[in-house]
DNA sequence: AATTCGGGGTT
DNA sequence: AACCCAGAATT
């Protein structure tokens, strides 16, 4: 059978009409393709709306500080995805005079842009024949051929990219790369695809073999590790409290937050008291320290449970780096933080 | 090659 | 609870 025609007429009768389709504008595919990185349409469509409206071109968004851009993508997870970005978008703008590479070569070399990205932007805006290879396009591959390669790793990549670039070459690589992209994500699913209209079925080894639910392989089992995390709300007398941004390489790298102890079992109130008269924003002998919820808040991560308590401390002064209480809610924040700040109200 | 990086939806 | 998502960078 003609796989690529297949893929194609399924295309355009089932398509979704969403905004970065009616476009090959480079900074628009660019803009879409980074939100969508390991994040669902439905999730990343206001996102993307969001951003082309407050930075409509790329000079808009080399020339916003990154707050900002961080408080726009708030919510949307990966955050080095936003500074990347951004990154990017300054490097653009002044090496590039703010022409955006042209070459799936040239294209990769951006931060933030890998084979998929590349791929994605040289075929949609350029017209080059380069296969973009993610979870979709490894799941409908893997069962229609019987594929048991795993795709966590080198090997699997490489194989499934060659046969995708194979597919590629004889069709329009736009049409063709959104195609074999929403095919996988809207009939080829995960769980519980209806093989009974799909329009492979009968040549789908997978679908023949009854293995559907065994493809693709996936090596990695990842192991949840668990955190105790503490966060410390002050409250002064006129009204202000502390936020800090978060420092290092690791999770939420430049977002805000409360001061934070971080613990290894959960805390107690002695513990958190004096941890709290460690941080040097109080004296120790005007402050007053509650639990805020009586049960831990538990912020579900890929790789890492937070049991999170937060802890009021309210204090007779005032303090000198002190935050007012209505610039809170400004900050760029984690969701676990901003849940909280919405909640409480300043 | 293995690990890290978010948050939300589906089953 | 497990799995997945229009993956990429770091170790």
């Amino acid at each position: 059978m003609n796989i690529q025609k297949t893929l194609i007429d399924w295309y355009i009768v089932n398509k979704r009409d969403l905004p970065w389709r009616n476009t090959t504008d480079p900074y628009s595919i660019w803009l879409s393709e980074i939100i969508l990185q390991q994040t669902q349409v439905a999730q990343g469509l206001p996102y993307y709306t969001s951003f082309v409206s407050n930075y409509p071109t790329i000079f808009d968004l080399a020339d916003a500080d990154e707050s900002d851009v961080l408080k726009l993508w708030q919510g949307l997870g990966y955050y080095s995805r936003a500074r990347n970005l951004h990154t990017s978008a300054q490097y653009i703008a002044t090496e590039l005079n703010g022409v955006f590479p042209k070459t799936f070569s040239e294209i990769i070399k951006l931060k933030g842009v890998g084979d998929y990205t590349a791929s994605a932007i040289a075929s949609f805006c350029y017209n080059e024949k380069t296969a973009v290879i993610d979870g979709n396009v490894y799941r409908f591959l893997s069962r229609f051929y019987g594929i048991y390669t795993p795709i966590t790793g080198g090997k699997g990549f490489k194989e499934f990219k060659a046969i995708a670039q194979n597919l590629i070459e004889t069709v329009d690589p736009a049409t063709f790369n959104q195609a074999i992209m929403e095919f996988g994500a809207r009939q080829c699913k995960p769980k519980t695809p209806d093989c009974t209209v799909c329009p492979f079925s009968s040549d789908c080894v997978a679908f023949q073999k009854e293995e559907i639910n065994c493809l693709p392989v996936k090596l990695k089992a990842l192991k949840v590790k668990k955190k105790f995390f503490n966060y410390i709300v002050i409250l002064s007398e006129d009204n202000t409290t502390i936020v800090e941004q978060r420092q290092g390489k690791g999770i939420w790298q430049n977002l805000y937050q409360f001061p934070l102890i971080e613990t290894d079992t959960a805390a107690n109130y002695e513990t958190v008291l004096k941890a709290v008269k460690a941080l040097n924003y109080v004296e120790s002998e005007t402050l007053e320290l509650s639990l805020y919820n009586t049960t831990d808040i538990v912020h579900k991560l890929s790789h890492q449970h937070l049991y999170t308590k937060f802890w009021i401390v309210t204090v007779n002064g005032t303090l000198p780096e002190g935050v007012p209480f209505n610039k809170v809610p400004t900050f760029p924040v984690p969701i676990l933080i901003g849940n909280f700040i919405e909640n409480f109200n300043f």
